[in-house]
DNA sequence: CAGACTTGTGAAAAACCTGTAAACAACGGT
DNA sequence: ACCGTTGTTTACAGGTTTTTCACAAGTCTG
């Protein structure tokens, strides 16, 4: 009755990068993978971590022997620099108190050589399996925000058929925000899922894009409010008319998202009901 | 000028059952999971799939060898309908097969008994950090607490839909409060889990925070009082109505909450002038 | 009841955040 | 190699929030 299916999703093919010289084993492990329709890259030694965040990985698997004395300082930068990245570690002996410190450090699984590649690949999977859940729905469905029409298929933001002019890292930060509209997302989260990598404390680049995008609404949609701020959190996205009164435009009544105004929202303008 | 800092999230304890008959390894697991504050139950067969999402739990630590003849139904059943729940096997001998079957299945991890229970500790916080990651972060369903709705998705509360502007602060000891609702709780303990380090001696952000929380309570929400003092401890949130006749209710006779008061409750009366 | 502590309060000082603009670096195409 | 575009970093001004303090008020002990 029960049977084994495997994901068809066609989309998010997993990206795997691979640092071992056990070269059987990386062979092996390669036949399977490509078996599987994964992406694969191997490496004989550390791969810087910039790398490996340029490379848009699903999943990595690494023998920490070959990386010396760095290992453990390797695996930490790693797992802290890309906590969606799952990391799997394969090496030969090692203690309890190694593994435990490994999966303390962020490591998602640690297996021990020799090791089935089935079981390798199947490990991988698992920790690959939790990312993708719910992520694939809005992926190219248009998103309608107030006057907004958000294109996914474009990578572009139109209102009443004009284009933002958004480049690549607006849109994204736009796209996301439309997909959370309501949530306050914190800047950590919009870094981490816009830039795909762990924000660096003191690093200012959301704020300067959610500036960019705000012109650039403004710009073309000047009576709507979008992006508003809360002060020591982040940014929230709720589309709602401004009382800005724009001359000859009467104000659009419009349903305004049930909003329970929220904490210290820094523009806020509010149309005298 | 790095600092760490730890997460500031009103720590989400992990809930943890075990599937086990094992009863000296579950004793130890016990203590250690103890010792490390997570919620534990335990049972020695198969626990009805909705009564585990009763438990609401973040992880399952299961020997499918108890479970007989169902194991590998039941594993199904479990990691399908609770997709979000980390499930880790940990069983006696078992070929690749069996594991790879498993991990397919949904497990997230499958270790080998004997093992050692600080592994599997780290495994188990392995795959429930993961799957927490995987979700949206913080707990954001709401809170009622009182005339009170708590919005960690908003970092804010409403009291009939008006927000109480509380800063992020005063949120995070709310919801902390709110969280931990009938328990008094020390102030080192409230530091240590809204500011995430350490209280130094002396230390009166905790009084002052509480201070400003009551305020901003006591304009949106009159009749009812939150937070309550106990001398020498700590404070305690319980939401009752109070008997403060505000002029135009009826004072409600409601049930106090069922305390067993340990410490001195400070009434706090206010006096009208 | 006095003395020793604890907690509540209000206000000032210090720390922190965000908007903004402009310099700087990285890239892609010609 | 040059140039325009995009993305990143830095600096600063103006607000907000958090911390710190001194003192008043309240609670416990003996």
């Amino acid at each position: 009755m029960h049977r084994i299916h495997f994901e068809l999703a066609p989309d998010p093919t997993t990206r795997l990068a691979v640092i071992d010289t056990d070269s059987g084993f990386v062979t092996v492990l390669s036949k399977r993978a490509e078996a599987a329709g994964w992406l694969l890259r191997t490496s004989g030694g550390a791969v810087p971590p910039d790398q490996l965040v340029a490379m848009k990985l699903n999943a990595l698997l690494v023998d920490p022997a070959v990386l010396g004395d760095e290992a453990w300082r390797y695996l930490d930068r790693v797992c802290s620099l890309l906590p969606d990245l799952g990391v799997v570690v394969c090496t030969g002996r090692s203690t309890v108190a190694q593994r435990v410190r490994g999966l303390r450090l962020g490591v998602d699984d640690w297996i021990t050589k020799p090791s089935h590649p089935e079981e390798a690949i199947a490990r991988i999977e698992a920790v690959t399996r939790r990312h993708r859940r719910g992520r694939h729905e809005s992926e190219s469905s248009p998103v309608l925000a107030g006057e907004l029409e958000i294109r996914p298929d474009r990578f572009q933001a139109f209102v009443s058929g004009e284009s933002l002019d958004l480049t690549r890292r607006e849109f994204e930060l736009l796209h996301l925000l439309a997909g959370t509209q309501g949530q306050v997302l914190e800047r950590e989260t919009i870094y981490q899922r816009v830039w795909g990598y762990a924000m660096a404390h003191g690093d200012r680049s959301v704020d300067v894009f959610i500036r960019k995008l705000r012109q650039k609404l403004e710009k073309r949609s000047p009576e709507w409010e979008y992006i508003h701020t809360h002060f020591g959190v982040g940014y929230r996205f709720d589309p709602e008319p401004s009382g800005d009164a724009v001359p000859n435009t009467p104000p659009v009544p419009a349903q305004a998202s049930p909003n329970g105004q929220s904490s210290q929202v820094v523009h806020k303008s509010f149309t005298a009901a």
